[in-house]
Order: C-alpha cells, then structure tokens, then sequence
DNA sequence: GGCCAATTGAAAATTATTTTCATTTAACTG
DNA sequence: CAGTTAAATGAAAATAATTTTCAATTGGCC
C-alpha cells in the first residue's frame, strides 16, 4: 500500500529500516507520509489521527513506539516548544537546525548552524567540553506574517 | 522561615513576587532555596524531595504550580534534555544560555548568545522572521572530565 | 490581632505514556 | 507463491505525569 507514488522520504524510511532489519509496516510508512504532507510539526495525537486517515485504523500504542523509533533512526525529529509541549517533524538532512513557525506550525530549515560559529573558547575556558546541542528558532513564516499583517 | 541566611536568589524571588503582588510562601521560598544549593537542574520529583527534606511536607500540587508560575517570572527556566524529559534550573540573569552536564546535571552559562551572531540574511531571505530561541548545550563540565579521565 | 484574598494540600480526575500478550504480518526461503 | 518465523501490531490494562477541585490554611496589610 502506497506504493504506487513514493517519496523521497518514504523510500528513504524504507532504505534505513532494512538496513537495520526492521520492516517497512503500512503504519510505520504511514507515519512517514503523514509527516511529509504535512510541512509542519505534528503531535503524537495530530499523527495518529492522520494515520488512521491514510490506514482507516491505527492503534496508539504503535504510534509511540514508531515515533520513538524513527527518532534514533534520525528519520524524525522531535520539537520542543516554548509553551510546552512538544511535537515530531520529518528530519531534514544532515545538521539542519529547524525553524518553527509560532502561527501554522510549519517547520523550515536554516542551514546555518549557530553553535559552528560560536567561540568555543569563550566556552571551554570554563572546562566545559560541548558534545553536543538543542537549538530551535521560533517566529513567524512569511505566509503566517502576510495574513496577519494589520 | 528561612529568613536569616537569604540569598540573592531568594531575595530577589521574594521581590519579584512582591511586585506582582503573589505571595512569598515558605514553599515558593523553598524550591528557590533547593534550586539554588544544588546548583544543578532538577526534575520536578526531584524538587519535591528536597522542598520535603526543607520544610517536612509539601504538597506535589504546589510544585507543578510553583516551577509553572516560577517559569512565567523569568525565576527558573526549563532544560529539556536529548534523551526526552526535562528539569528546571534557577535562571540566570539576562541573555545566557545554558550548558548542562550531561553526567553530573550541572548548569553553567555561557554568555554568548549564538543566535545573535547568526547570519539572519540568510535565515529570513525565507521570509522567516525570528522572534525566540531555545538553545541549549550539553556536554561535560571540568570536574566530571577528570573524574572519568581513563 | 484580625481580615481577606491568595495559596496550599489531599484526593480525585484527567491526560499521557508504556507494558502485556494474543494475534497478525512483512520478509525471507525454498 | 505457500510456509516459516521473528518482528510488529492492537486492545486493554497498567503506570506515570499533570491538573483540577475544594475545604482548610496562611501571608500581607490595616
């Protein structure tokens, strides 16, 4: 199922599952499809509604786990939001930082990574080793900023 | 309570508080207090326990309630961390991210603001417009790298 | 000291997440 | 392509996390 018209994204879910000798389940692409069409950060709640759309049922429990998984795999990535809360995006390629916009949700890259430019020493002088980061910019997409535009 | 070795911290929650006309209670006094002699992030379980240990008893509610309102004052500030779950750290004063340990769980700052000197041209050629920023680097601090130094 | 709105605590209610286990299914094998 | 098998699913129960309710308490002010 759905196999007719893959993603770049589907495939690739596909391609990492095997390589770790796990299966490419109607669910688990579902989650992958979903995603994708949505452009935007999803809640686990908001992605299992979507997949029991695509697949008329889903259970819950198979939504968590599959978001859990796909987050080692780096095939998603999860967002954390200011307010609380957080919520799954499909991960971009290599070290892309997200952007999220406060209004529709949507998630946009910048290739950019800050912590890159940053003065480690400034840092390291306080003997502290950096392994690794979180950052997320939150704001406003120009289609959110044209609509509210007063 | 509490009253006679005050520190900076608790001085300053209490005016804070004042200001917005809430309540400095022996409670609200005391999650300041354990925040700040642990120097560390702490869960909220783990806040529970020391304001038990300060004051003998203290309703789990009052927490939730007091690290919410506490996180709102600009007081603390919430550190998620890779692995999923989050704590609470006392915030440090304007602008500072911070570093987390990933071993010992301590916080440091680092002043420097990556995200100021990022290239934003390139950013909101988008269209994007930023507005907020979660950034936070982990690592291990100086004394938890000698420490495990093989 | 006394008043009053703000705050607390205990328990219940709600929500979120994980586990269990019998059933189903994808991927491989011949 | 039927048969095999380990992986995966779903439903329900279990657990954990968080919030709400409401009567009792308390801090700040006169």
């Amino acid at each position: 199922m759905l196999k007719d018209f893959e993603s770049k994204q589907e495939s690739y879910a596909r391609e990492v599952l095997r390589r770790k000798g796990l299966k490419s389940t109607a669910q688990r692409l579902a989650v992958v499809h979903v995603l994708r069409t949505s452009g935007k950060s999803l809640s686990v709640g908001e992605i299992h509604d979507g997949v029991k759309d695509v697949l008329g049922a889903a259970g819950l429990a198979t939504i968590y786990r599959t978001l859990e998984m796909f987050e080692d795999l780096g095939i998603v990535q999860r967002l954390h939001f200011p307010g609380g809360g957080y919520g799954y995006a499909f991960s971009r390629g290599e070290h892309a930082h997200h952007m999220v916009c406060v209004d529709c949700k949507g998630v946009f890259d910048f290739p950019e990574c800050p912590v890159e430019n940053l003065d480690y020493a400034s840092v390291e002088k306080q003997g502290f080793r950096v392994k690794d980061h979180f950052i997320q910019l939150f704001g406003q997409c120009g289609e959110c900023r044209e609509q509210i535009a007063s």
